[in-house]
DNA sequence: GGTGTATAGTTCACATGTAAACTATTTGGC
DNA sequence: GCCAAATAGTTTACATGTGAACTATACACC
């Protein structure tokens, strides 16, 4: 069912675009209400799982910075205090003091790497079910028509 | 430029479902701080514009239940106490005792209304102006794509 | 070599989101 | 008519996000 529907708007009221970024918008909170409800049962949250594969993948041997964390996530850093503080208190990540005595270099504990080992195979597997019910070249068109718009902003 | 790029991800590790996911998640986060600081110098947030907006179509002369709110913007009922207490605070929304007393009806105050018809003018000319890079054709791909995503989650 | 400026991280107050436990009210089944 | 179940709203504890003010450190330039 369409969003007009779902929520009763008029087409009256409703241009395409505004009905796009409605999509756009509500999209992705379903998205993210679902990614919280698989990681649930590995004892993260979906923002902690994404920090973590941040780390994975860029971390290399010395880790990655709060500061570099932050602009990666797009979040400010404020926020990747708390995130570093909660997740280095279940045992997820660790600070190391780096040469440059301003940066934390945060990196994933041998627990972290072995949680992440199992979450990430099963997300993979279900992002794949998710996303996978539009053809390829209409991801692909999704994902042009969304690099348009963040260029715009 | 696209995500692969601006969070150094290489090919290797991401599939074109799992960009699209990425895609429709940061365009969307970009989206909602562009539509903050819009919303900023008229004293309001994005999300309390939304609820103002869901009163105004939606609303009637009785307005809507605080219940009725939560299922329309897709969050608890737990959260719209709280939203309806901080826009009751500076005025622009009241609450009224229903017939069945369980209920409490949200009204646009005169000062909401006010605010929301000049805010609203502006917002669409805004959004209009952000979407309007991605061609209708591709706009309605992109919905039809969002909404063939919902159904399946 | 010392000083001003930029950068990294933290803390605070706040907005928005959740789940769970609670109260008040209504309604359905007997 | 009465009690069980459902529904609306609130409260609490917590996670995630912001901007602003703060501390500590590094660096550039005279």
């Amino acid at each position: 069912m369409g969003l007009k529907e779902e929520l009763s708007l008029s087409k009256d009221f409703i241009s395409t675009e505004h009905e796009a970024l409605l999509n756009l918008y509500y999209t992705t909170v379903c998205l993210k209400k679902r990614a919280a409800g698989f990681f649930a049962p590995y004892g993260l949250t979906d923002v902690q799982f994404n920090l973590m594969m941040m780390l994975k993948h860029h971390g290399g041997g010395e880790g990655l910075s709060q500061a570099r964390l932050s602009e990666m996530m797009m979040v400010n850093r404020a926020n990747v205090t708390g995130l570093i503080d909660r997740l280095e208190k279940i045992g997820m990540v660790q600070r190391t003091a780096a040469e440059d005595r301003r940066y934390n270099m945060i990196q994933l504990t041998a627990k972290g790497k072995k949680l992440l080992k199992k979450a990430d195979d099963a997300y993979g597997k279900e992002v794949q079910q998710i996303m996978s019910v539009v053809s390829k070249a209409d991801l692909k068109r999704l994902i042009q028509a969304c690099e348009k718009i963040r260029e715009n902003l």
